[in-house]
DNA sequence: TTCGTCTGTGAAGATCCTGTGACGTTTTCC
DNA sequence: GGAAAACGTCACAGGATCTTCACAGACGAA
């Protein structure tokens, strides 16, 4: 392999860089003093970092779980934007700064639209490069750090972001990190329908291709473990030929309403679901029961 | 006020430009030459701008629901940074470009550390303005999911594209994914008559051979749905050799027309509609009325 | 009114999708 | 270094959904 590695992993908690100021950065350039350069002033940030130094299959940038990426055109040669585009379009995540030379207005611009986050001109310096890298990173985390958000109440289950972790009546459901990033998701967008693609995304941080099983696979993890932590409810709805829907739904005839019903948020009508899928629920009921 | 406004105010839904393409953009600067070339940009694309001729109070800001602002850091004067500073620091969610003459690495990336997004030295090209502008937006939004588009409305079905489903008094139509996407298409084109073959191609995505009988299948399916769920109501309306065209109305002799007429949003020109069919619409309620 | 064409309808078969258990690989923890 | 846990992939079975077909009824032009 033509890169080298430094600085320990860090448990990047969603594909992207971490929630601390760790960062995972490539750079795909051959000018040796740059990278030189780069390379020292992101060390002293602690910034975990690889240099290519030839152009690098997309799926081999998916598994490096990046948060961005520095880029010479030049390196790429004639299929520069071919790459560019192919890469962008799989890692929509991830932060795109490309840093080459002389360039002309309509070449930035191309750039810029197939997805890059960032152009900058050679000659510059690393520090702006720095600057810019942090800048794009930052725009594409969301802000709010999951540390403060207040937990999420559905039916028994609490979701503890701060814990990673879930329970019912005080027990952890004992999810393992992809599990709980899961139930994070679903439950987060509660009532919505989420497309497997776009959980998929979410959580791995690339596009799925057809034929993933993945969601799949955990979203069954997820039920067993909901199932045997909170045997009177069902959480995870199916939609057919869609994705999934978590709602936290009783079994049980109609449960006293108040005292278990979800968090106040702003929930179009709770009621109303409870009614209004009563036909639903028996088909989604039949296919989660089986 | 020192700003000037164009195009309807378009309800942001989440204080970003709205699901659509469209953007609300400011540009803060007074390079009149500047401002006009890049207003009749934005113009073209169809975004939302207004131009700001002097440093507006970050809460000011604030309540225009901007998706970017685009700066001249020499129209800000001496507390550029502070003002920067505190801007981000109120809006993280704002994309901001800096768009301003000549600098030095150190002032570029101070400005990229105090939050700005993106930084464009002047003279630039407007169109590289827009690029950048858009890659700034494009990173900060979430893909764009369909969650946050408001529900149709039209008789007595609401039609919830967060939820692939459409509702009756809170029942849902129990809708299969191509059912639904048949009747959010129609329904999003309500009033007009949508050829066999746009539907199909639309929601096939490829072209239609002659003697496909699909989309017809499809409107059966979902009549039969929504005359069950709501019988006093005909919601599709065939046009023989044409199409289908999407309009709720009421089997009822005059239901106060106001009391269950739908979403009062935009019309297009209802009034109208009701006339130019005249001749259709016997039809029609033949047809329907069997 | 008559005929050719278009649309509504029910059903059957093909196709696609999801749930599930198992297995090999990678990561984590001793 | 080794065991255990977590992860990702696979193949299979049962369902849900889609597509196609044939026929009957509706429509429009002559």
């Amino acid at each position: 392999m033509t890169d080298s590695t430094t600085a320990a992993e860090a448990a990047a908690p969603s594909g992207q860089g971490g929630a601390s100021g760790a960062l995972r950065i490539a750079v795909l350039d051959r000018d040796s003093g740059f990278i030189q350069v780069l390379g020292k002033r992101m060390e002293r940030l602690g910034w975990e970092h690889r240099v290519l130094a030839s152009p690098v299959p997309p799926d081999a940038v998916v598994s490096m779980r990046l948060s961005a990426l520095v880029v010479d055109l030049a390196v790429l040669g004639p299929q520069a934007w071919e790459w560019l585009e192919r890469l962008c379009g799989t890692l929509p995540e991830l932060g795109m700064v490309v840093c080459t030379g002389p360039s002309t207005v309509a070449q930035r611009v191309r750039g810029l639209r197939l997805g890059a986050d960032d152009w900058i001109t050679k000659p510059c310096h690393p520090e702006e490069v720095i600057a810019r890298v942090q800048s794009v990173v930052r725009r594409g985390r969301p802000p709010a750090s999951r540390a403060d958000c207040k937990p999420l109440l559905a039916g028994e289950v609490e979701i503890r972001a701060d814990r990673f972790q879930a329970f019912v009546g005080g027990a952890s459901l004992d999810l393992t990190r992809r599990e709980f990033e899961l139930i994070e998701l679903l439950a987060g967008a509660e009532g919505r329908v989420l497309e497997r693609e776009e959980i998929y995304s979410r959580l791995w941080g690339y596009t799925m291709v057809r034929g993933d099983r993945s969601v799949d696979v955990f979203v069954r993890k997820l039920r067993q473990k909901l199932e045997k932590a909170s045997p009177r409810w069902r959480y995870i709805h199916t939609h057919f030929g869609i994705g999934y829907r978590f709602a936290a739904e009783s079994l049980d005839p109609q449960p006293a309403e108040a005292a278990l019903s979800p968090s106040g948020g702003e929930d179009w009508g709770v009621g109303d679901e409870r009614q209004l899928t009563r036909s639903h629920q028996h088909r989604e009921l039949a296919a989660d029961a089986r």
